[in-house]
DNA sequence: CCGCGTCAAGTTCAT
DNA sequence: ATGAACTTGACGCGG
């Protein structure tokens, strides 16, 4: 089991990223937020290392704008170094990482250039994986997206573009229920029709339950049938309710009695856990250290 | 130099 | 039909 953090640290010297915007979007600019940004990458590796931290979520904004037309620096080969030294780090280190693009990429959308957009957004994210030299157990996770009034047919679309994508990023994609329109059934039937590993996410079942007749563990077990031996462990999302916000939002840090709770009731299962939280490496951290605590106790 | 409005994406919901 | 909300941290301008 591997727990994980998404995309930043908090208090943690020189891993902060830098972006700029549209209008400034110049090869100069371009070229010197994304060496900084490299750099940034390598130093949370680095602190990954020396915490033991084995699961670590890249940030779609390593390089800006990196799927438009805007960004026409030829960055993959003007960084080849970088990426070479920094999948070098990640794979003598024993890191699993992975990527997520937002809710502005959408594959399933009615509008061909929507699609367009989110394919060159999936085929980004797989060239950044691609060039650190990752294998396909390095996944980038998608939400389904939109319902356009006609949830059917909008999930049939998602499949019909899902076997459009190339190679690259198909071995990689997997998908995760969200809080507001696919539930985990309807990922897991859309996973039957793609091939695509699901992700569960316990805050998004939360907001958005399939039959609550069946329990998280009933669901994360049929979610592990659609993991294939080159895929890796099978991943969940974690993450708690923020007190005061609304539904979905996410806590400022793990509360670990509902953390240890939630564990317990996986019985055992092996999972690798990323966790969706503010405060981000500090309560990995945390969860890292109750989960050796505990086995200690028990042994 | 601090603070806060703005940004970038696409869908959905309110006006 | 138009626009705000959603989401997020960082940008970048005004004071």
């Amino acid at each position: 089991m591997r727990i994980g953090y998404a995309c930043l640290t908090v208090g943690v010297p020189r891993t902060s990223f830098r972006t700029c915007l549209l209008k400034n979007a110049s090869n100069e600019k371009l070229e010197t937020v994304i060496a900084h940004n490299l750099d940034a990458l390598d130093h949370i590796l680095d602190y990954n290392e020396a915490h033991r931290i084995r699961m670590f979520r890249i940030t779609s904004d390593l390089i800006p704008f990196g799927s438009s037309p805007v960004n026409r620096l030829p960055w993959p080969a003007l960084f080849e170094e970088e990426f070479n030294g920094l999948g070098r780090k990640i794979k003598e280190t024993g890191l699993r990482v992975s990527m997520h693009p937002g809710q502005y990429t959408v594959l399933n959308s009615p509008d061909p250039r929507v699609v367009q957009n989110a394919a060159a957004d999936l085929a980004y994210h797989a060239r950044v994986l691609d060039l650190l030299g990752v294998s396909p157990e390095h996944k980038i996770v998608l939400h389904i997206g939109g319902v356009y009034g006609d949830k059917k047919t909008a999930a049939q679309r998602f499949i019909a573009n899902y076997h459009r994508l190339a190679d690259a990023v198909r071995q990689r994609l997997i998908i995760e229920n969200d809080d507001r329109s696919y539930a985990i059934e309807e990922v897991l039937d859309i996973s039957a029709a793609t091939g695509a590993p699901v992700v569960f996410d316990n805050l998004h079942h939360t907001a958005k339950p399939s039959n609550t007749q069946r329990t998280v563990l009933d669901w994360i077990r049929q979610c592990r049938s659609t993991w294939q031996h080159g895929d890796g462990l099978q991943k969940i999302h974690y993450s708690q309710q923020a007190g005061g916000k609304r539904p979905g939002a996410h806590s400022e840090s793990i509360r670990l009695e509902e953390f240890a709770a939630f564990y317990e009731g996986l019985e055992g299962l092996d999972l690798d856990i990323m966790l969706e939280v503010k405060d981000k490496n500090q309560s990995a951290l945390r969860c890292m250290e109750w989960l050796e605590s505990r086995k200690s106790f028990k042994a």
